[in-house]
DNA sequence: CACCTGCATGGATCT
DNA sequence: GATCCATGCAGGTGC
C-alpha cells in the first residue's frame, strides 16, 4: 500500500498496517479504506463487481483480476449483484451499510469498538438528503420502494411513518441485523470468532446492539427502504465522510451487513414485474392500515433472519441476473408439518413480506418452490388476543413434495425483479431441532448451520446446476418420522421417535455413569435380603468402564485412560471420576509393569477390546431392535426380572460380561437403581423407623407381596382351566380373556395383560427405562409387569422344554430352590427366604412337568 | 366417524 | 406485562 492518505480530510492517515478493503462510496467500487475512519485511501484500486470468470474463480469484471478482498471472510462470500455479477459479501453489503446506517451517531455509541477509539467525528447527513445526490441509475429503484404516490416526495412516506411509529414505540425500530445471521452463516467459525474478536471480546453483540442502537434514527427512513440489489449501484453520497463513517463503525458492520433482508414492509414496486402484481395485491404494505399489525412494527425475531447462503440464492434464482431476496425462514413446528396443512406464519413475516389482508378469509398466494413447481397456498390470518395470527392453509402438499418434517426449515424469498415469492427448504441437520431460536440461530454461527447446502459450491463451481435434487442428494430422504415431544414441560422440544429411543439408550447408558453422591452418606434398606442405599442427593456422572468375564470366571473391570486412550484393569468395586488417567491408577501403581503411567502398554489386547465392544454395540443394537418387546431389562425392570427370576438372569445375558459387584444377580451395565449404587455400608434402619425411605420400602414390598399373590392365585386357576380346556368363565379376574388367549397364556405378561389392560399399556411406555420419579404404588406394580413382559419371549420357549432340560440349558442352579421355596411359600403367600419369586412360566412348566 | 375450521389457551419469549 | 405462536379443542361438515 506503501503511502496512500486517507481521504478524509480531517483523518487524513497515512496507510500503514491500518487500511483494509471496503467499499468505498466516493470511489464507488472496493477500496482500500483506513481503519481510522473508514475513509477510502487515495490511489484506489477499484474492483467494482465480480463476476463468475471462465475459471470458476470471481474476476472483477473491469480488470479481470480475481477476486481477493482483504477483508475478513471475504474470499469464498459473494453474492450476486442486482445487475449481475458477483460482489465481495463482506465488502459489497457495506453499501447497504451506508444507506442503512443512521448518518448522526454519537461518537459514545463506538468508544468500545475496537475500531471507535478515534472516531470523533459526527457526520452530518440528514434524513432529508437531497434526491439529487444520488446517483441516477439508483434514484428510480428508490422511487419505486418509496410511495409511489408521492412521486415528488420519494421519501417522505416512509419517513412519516417511521416518525409516527417512532412516536409510538421504540419497537418501530427497524433492524437492519437481519443480515447477521445471513452472514454468519456463511463465515466459518473462525473468521465469525475473529470478527468478534476484533470488535470486543467482551461484548460479542455489540456490534448488534449498536446496530439496534444506532438504527433509531430518523435518517433510517430512506437506508431501510434501499431495495435489495442495490448495494452494488454506484450510490455515493456528497460527503465522503459517511463512507468514512461506514467503515469505521466496525469490521462487524462492514463486513457482515447484507441486503438480504428487509426490514421494512416494501411497496410492490414496478420493478417487480407484472408478475408481481398478479401475485400481490396492489396495496402497498406501508399503507397497511394500522390494526393489521402493531403500528408496523415489522421487526423480525432473530429466529426468523433468513439464513440463505448465496449458493442457495443462486439455487432459488438459478439465474445470476436475478436477485434473491431472502425474507424469512422458519423451523417447522409440528403443527406447521402436520396433517392439518396450516402453516403458522410469523406475524411480522406475513405482515412485512406478504400482502396486506383485511378479511380473515386471506387471499390465495402463488409461491414457487426451489424445484420451479408453483403452489397456491391460501394466506390468512385468524383474529387472536386482539391480534392476529397468519397461517398459510394448504401447505401439505407441498410440505410432502419436499419432504419436510417438523424440525426443518422453511425459507421465504422473493425473485427480484419479478416479485416472485420462493419457497426454500433447509432439512435439520439432524434429528432434533428445537425451536430455540437461540440455539439454533445463534449469531456466532454456532447453530445449525446450512449444511444442508454444503457442497453446493463444489456443484457451482463445477458448473453444475444447484438444484432441489442436489439438496436431497445431501439429505437424506427421511423416512416419515413420527414425531414425539420429550418432556411434559416443553412440548416445542420435538424430535422423531427414533431419535427418542436413541435419546432412550443413551439415557439408559448414561445411568452406568451414575454414581452416588459422593459428599453424602447413604441411608441403607434392606428388601428381600437386598440392601438399598438411599441418597438425599442426586447421583453425580462417573466414567464409563466396561466389564469382562475371563473364562476363568474372573471378572474384570477396565477403563480408558483420558489422556493416552489405554485400556486398565480395575478392581471390579472402582467407580471411577468422570475424569481419570492412568496416574489415577492407585490400584496398579505397586505393579511392576507400572500401568499407573500412560507410558506402560497396555494390557488388553486390541482384539479382546473389539470383541467387548461388539458385544456391547450387539446388545445395544439389540434394545434399540428390541424395543420394548424382546430387550433385555434394564433400569426397574432389570430389577424385577431379578426379583422375578433370580439367578437366571446372568445367563440370559451376555456370555463375555460377568456379573458386578454392586449387585449379584445383575450384569455389569445394569442400570436398575440397584446396580447403580456402591457396595453399600452398613447402618440399617430401626424396624420402627418411618422415615419416607422405610415407609417407602414397606409399602413397595407390601404391595409386591398382594400382587404376588394375587397373581400366583389366578394362575393357579387358569392353568387348571387351561388344563381341563374349559373356556374361561366369565368374571373378573380373567377381564374377559379369550380361550384362545388362555391357552396362549402360559407367561405372567400376558396374564397381566389380562388383569391390568388398560394399565399395560401405560407401563409399556415406560419400560426399560429408569424413572425415579415415578409412583411408588405405581412402581411396583411396573417391576411385576414389566419383568414378565420382558422376560416373556425366553420364558415361552422355555415352557415347552422339560424341567430339567431346561435347568440344564439356563443353569438355573438356583431354579430347584426357588421352586421348592415357593411350593411352601406360595401357598402361604410368603416370599422365599433366599428371595427368589418363582416365575410365572417356571411355575407353569412345572404343572407341564407335572401333567407330563 | 373422520376431517375441517375457527378460535382459545397457555407456555415461551420479548419488551 | 405484553405479545407471540404452537397446539388443543369444540363445533361444523361431509362421507
Amino acid at each position: 500500500m506503501g503511502s496512500m492518505i486517507c481521504m478524509n480530510e480531517v483523518c487524513r492517515k497515512t496507510t500503514s498496517s491500518e487500511w483494509k478493503k471496503g467499499w468505498s462510496l466516493k470511489s464507488g467500487g472496493f477500496a482500500n479504506l483506513c481503519y481510522n475512519c473508514g475513509s477510502a485511501f487515495e490511489n484506489l484500486s477499484f474492483c467494482e463487481t465480480f463476476h463468475m470468470g471462465d475459471s470458476g474463480w470471481r474476476e472483477c469484471k473491469m480488470c479481470g483480476k480475481h477476486l481477493h478482498c482483504g477483508c475478513i471472510a471475504s474470499k469464498y462470500l459473494f453474492e450476486y449483484l442486482d445487475f449481475g455479477g458477483v460482489g465481495c459479501i463482506s465488502c459489497a453489503r457495506c453499501l447497504d451499510d451506508h444507506s442503512m446506517r443512521p448518518m448522526q451517531v454519537p461518537a459514545d455509541d463506538f468508544r468500545d469498538s475496537a475500531f471507535g477509539t478515534n472516531f470523533i467525528q459526527p457526520l452530518h447527513v440528514e434524513k432529508g438528503v437531497d434526491k439529487t445526490n444520488f446517483d441516477k441509475g439508483r434514484l428510480p429503484i428508490v422511487n419505486n420502494i418509496m410511495e409511489i404516490s408521492e412521486p415528488g416526495q420519494p421519501f417522505q412516506s416512509q419517513k412519516d411513518e417511521n416518525n409516527v411509529s417512532l412516536g409510538k414505540t421504540k419497537q418501530e425500530k427497524v433492524l437492519p441485523v437481519g443480515d447477521v445471521s445471513t452472514c454468519f452463516s456463511n463465515l466459518n467459525q473462525q473468521s465469525i470468532a475473529s470478527l468478534f474478536r476484533e470488535q470486543d471480546n467482551s461484548k460479542p453483540n455489540q456490534g448488534v446492539k449498536e446496530m439496534y442502537d444506532t438504527t433509531n434514527q430518523p435518517s433510517l427512513d430512506f437506508s431501510l427502504s434501499t431495495p435489495v440489489g442495490c448495494s452494488s449501484s454506484g450510490l455515493s453520497f456528497p460527503d465522503g465522510g459517511v463512507e468514512g463513517r461506514e467503515h469505521e463503525k466496525t469490521p462487524f458492520q462492514q463486513g457482515l451487513r447484507t441486503r438480504h433482508i428487509l426490514l421494512k414492509p416494501l411497496k410492490p414496486s414496478p420493478s417487480f414485474g407484472s408478475d408481481s402484481n398478479k401475485e400481490l395485491p396492489s396495496q402497498t404494505r406501508i399503507a397497511r392500515p394500522p390494526a393489521e399489525g402493531r403500528g408496523g412494527r415489522n421487526q423480525l425475531l432473530p429466529r426468523y433472519w433468513p439464513r440463505i447462503t448465496d449458493q442457495e440464492l443462486c439455487q432459488l434464482s438459478g439465474d445470476l441476473n436475478s436477485a434473491i431476496v431472502p425474507l424469512f425462514e422458519k423451523v417447522l413446528s409440528a403443527s406447521d408439518a402436520g396433517r392439518i396443512g396450516r402453516l403458522v406464519l410469523p406475524k411480522a413475516c406475513a405482515e412485512a413480506y406478504f400482502p396486506p389482508i383485511n378479511q380473515s378469509d386471506g387471499l390465495p398466494i402463488r409461491i414457487q418452490d426451489i424445484k420451479g413447481k408453483e403452489w397456491t397456498f391460501q394466506f390468512r390470518f385468524w383474529p387472536n388476543n386482539n391480534s392476529r395470527m397468519y397461517v398459510l392453509e394448504g401447505v401439505t402438499p407441498c410440505i410432502q413434495n419436499m419432504q419436510l418434517q417438523a424440525g426443518d426449515t422453511v425459507t421465504f424469498s422473493r425473485i427480484d425483479p419479478g416479485g416472485k415469492l420462493v419457497m426454500g427448504f433447509r432439512k435439520a441437520t439432524n434429528s432434533v431441532e428445537t425451536q430455540d431460536p437461540q440455539s439454533s440461530h445463534l449469531p456466532d454461527g454456532s447453530g445449525s448451520a446450512d449444511t444442508s447446502f454444503t457442497g453446493l459450491t463444489e456443484n457451482l463451481n463445477n458448473g453444475g446446476r444447484t438444484s432441489a435434487d442436489s439438496v436431497h442428494r445431501q439429505v437424506p430422504v427421511s423416512e416419515k418420522k413420527k414425531t414425539t415431544n420429550i418432556g411434559s414441560k416443553n412440548k416445542r422440544l420435538l424430535m422423531h421417535a427414533d431419535d427418542a429411543m436413541e435419546l432412550r439408550i443413551t439415557w439408559e447408558e448414561s445411568q452406568e455413569l451414575l454414581r452416588p453422591p459422593p459428599t453424602t452418606q447413604p441411608t441403607i434398606l434392606v428388601i428381600e435380603d437386598c440392601e438399598f442405599e438411599a441418597y438425599d442427593e442426586p447421583p453425580v456422572f462417573g466414567k464409563q468402564t466396561i466389564f469382562t468375564s475371563r473364562p476363568s470366571g474372573d471378572q474384570e473391570q477396565w477403563a480408558q485412560c483420558d489422556s493416552c486412550s489405554k485400556w486398565r484393569r480395575l478392581p471390579m468395586h472402582v467407580l471411577l471420576p468422570p475424569k481419570w488417567t492412568c496416574s489415577d491408577n492407585i490400584w496398579d501403581s505397586n505393579s511392576f509393569l507400572y500401568r499407573c503411567s500412560c507410558s506402560a502398554p497396555e494390557e488388553i489386547k486390541a482384539k479382546e477390546l473389539e470383541a467387548f465392544f461388539r458385544v456391547s454395540k450387539g446388545h445395544k443394537r439389540q434394545k434399540i431392535a428390541g424395543k420394548n418387546e424382546d430387550c433385555e431389562p434394564s433400569g426397574l425392570n432389570a430389577l424385577a426380572t431379578v426379583a422375578v427370576l433370580g439367578d437366571s438372569i446372568s445367563d440370559l445375558g451376555e456370555p463375555l460380561v460377568g456379573a458386578t459387584t454392586k449387585h449379584p444377580r445383575h450384569r455389569p451395565g445394569c442400570t436398575c437403581i440397584v446396580c447403580i449404587q456402591p457396595p453399600s455400608g452398613k447402618g440399617k434402619h430401626q424396624p420402627t423407623c418411618k422415615c419416607n425411605a422405610c415407609l417407602s420400602a414397606e409399602r413397595r414390598f407390601k404391595t409386591l407381596m398382594l400382587r404376588k399373590k394375587k397373581k400366583q392365585s389366578e394362575r393357579e386357576a387358569e392353568v387348571a382351566q387351561a388344563k381341563d380346556q374349559v373356556p374361561p368363565k366369565d368374571g373378573s379376574e380373567t377381564d374377559g380373556a379369550s380361550g384362545a388367549e388362555l391357552m396362549m397364556q402360559t407367561s405372567h405378561s400376558e396374564n397381566e395383560r389380562n388383569t391390568n389392560g388398560d394399565h399395560m399399556e401405560k407401563v409399556g411406555a415406560g419400560k426399560g427405562q429408569l424413572d425415579l420419579n415415578c409412583h411408588p404404588n405405581r412402581e411396583d406394580e411396573m417391576l411385576i409387569e414389566a419383568a414378565a413382559g420382558i422376560s416373556m419371549t425366553s420364558l415361552i420357549n422355555a415352557a415347552d422344554l422339560p424341567l430339567d432340560m431346561y435347568q440344564t440349558q439356563n443353569g438355573l442352579a438356583t431354579l430347584d430352590k426357588c421352586l421348592l421355596s415357593l411350593a411352601t411359600a406360595g401357598s402361604e403367600g410368603q416370599q422365599p427366604d433366599n428371595g427368589c419369586v418363582r416365575p410365572a412360566d417356571a411355575q407353569v412348566q412345572e404343572n407341564n412337568g407335572d401333567n407330563g
